[in-house]
DNA sequence: GCGGCAAGTGTAATAACATAACATATCACG
DNA sequence: CGTGATATGTTATGTTATTACACTTGCCGC
């Protein structure tokens, strides 16, 4: 089994060097982060990290983690994911679990329908601790 | 009317001056945003704010809304709100509605009830315009 | 009163995250 | 070819947040 994902051939070089240091990672990175792992590569500047995350999320192949201001590639290898994600972020290990739920999705569709409010992204992180780290503690 | 909401008494100087910048102001601001407004006051530093700010978000007074880096005071005057808060923000006029939905609440829990996961916050923020916005456009 | 602790404050320095502005390069396509 | 759109490289700067340390204030027990 491969552990790295499969990853769009029509990336520029930038991109694929930033969505394999995020594929490559079990926790979110922030851009500095991302830029030290990819200096032997020939990066050096913050911007050119952030350029290519702004595509790769954009594509929805990687996820911006607000609370966190670091990001991760979309757990989902083929197909970016349609509509509300949520993720569920370890304070323990850091690792962090991408799900979808319709509910919560109708749910907040029906409040904006009801207010007049346009949606146009949503941001949805629950900090706390998984399994493991809770039965380590 | 009062604008202005009733404010605790047992507030500190800073965390009472925050609080108030926060409630005059029809947006969120950021720490420094609120930084500004105080240095007549005598505020000179973001740690006195970001302080202050602990406090405030501590006891519910003042939310966080980790998508914008920015504060906003509780919507509900007197007694702050328990559970799950989501924000709809708007990108037009820069408006923040406060609300909770009880049904999204439950949602969660199943899921982290499932999963093991032990949730310590929820940060929920939807983006996009409010009905005055979009009627503008 | 006064010792001692907890919480709050003031200040400077620095770390961490993000973008502006400008020049150059690459590539599809007419 | 040439021209426009997209990507890149680089420097400088802007914005958000924290660390470290010294001092003050209020409170409680003795």
């Amino acid at each position: 089994m491969a552990h790295s994902h499969d990853v769009p051939t029509d990336l520029t070089r930038n991109q694929g060097l930033v969505l394999g240091a995020l594929n490559h990672s079990e926790s979110p990175l922030s851009a500095y982060d991302i830029l030290d792992k990819l200096r032997a590569d020939g990066l050096r500047a913050p911007l050119q990290v952030y350029r290519a995350l702004d595509k790769l999320v954009e594509r929805g192949l990687a996820h911006r983690l607000e609370s966190l201001n670091a990001f991760v590639a979309c757990a989902d290898e083929h197909c970016h994911r349609k509509g509300l994600i949520a993720f569920a972020i370890c304070e323990g290990c850091g690792k962090v679990d991408e799900f979808a739920d319709s509910v919560i999705e109708e749910r907040l569709g029906h409040w904006a329908g009801a207010k007049g409010f346009k949606v146009e992204r949503t941001t949805m992180e629950i900090r706390g601790k998984c399994e493991a780290c809770v039965a380590a503690a």
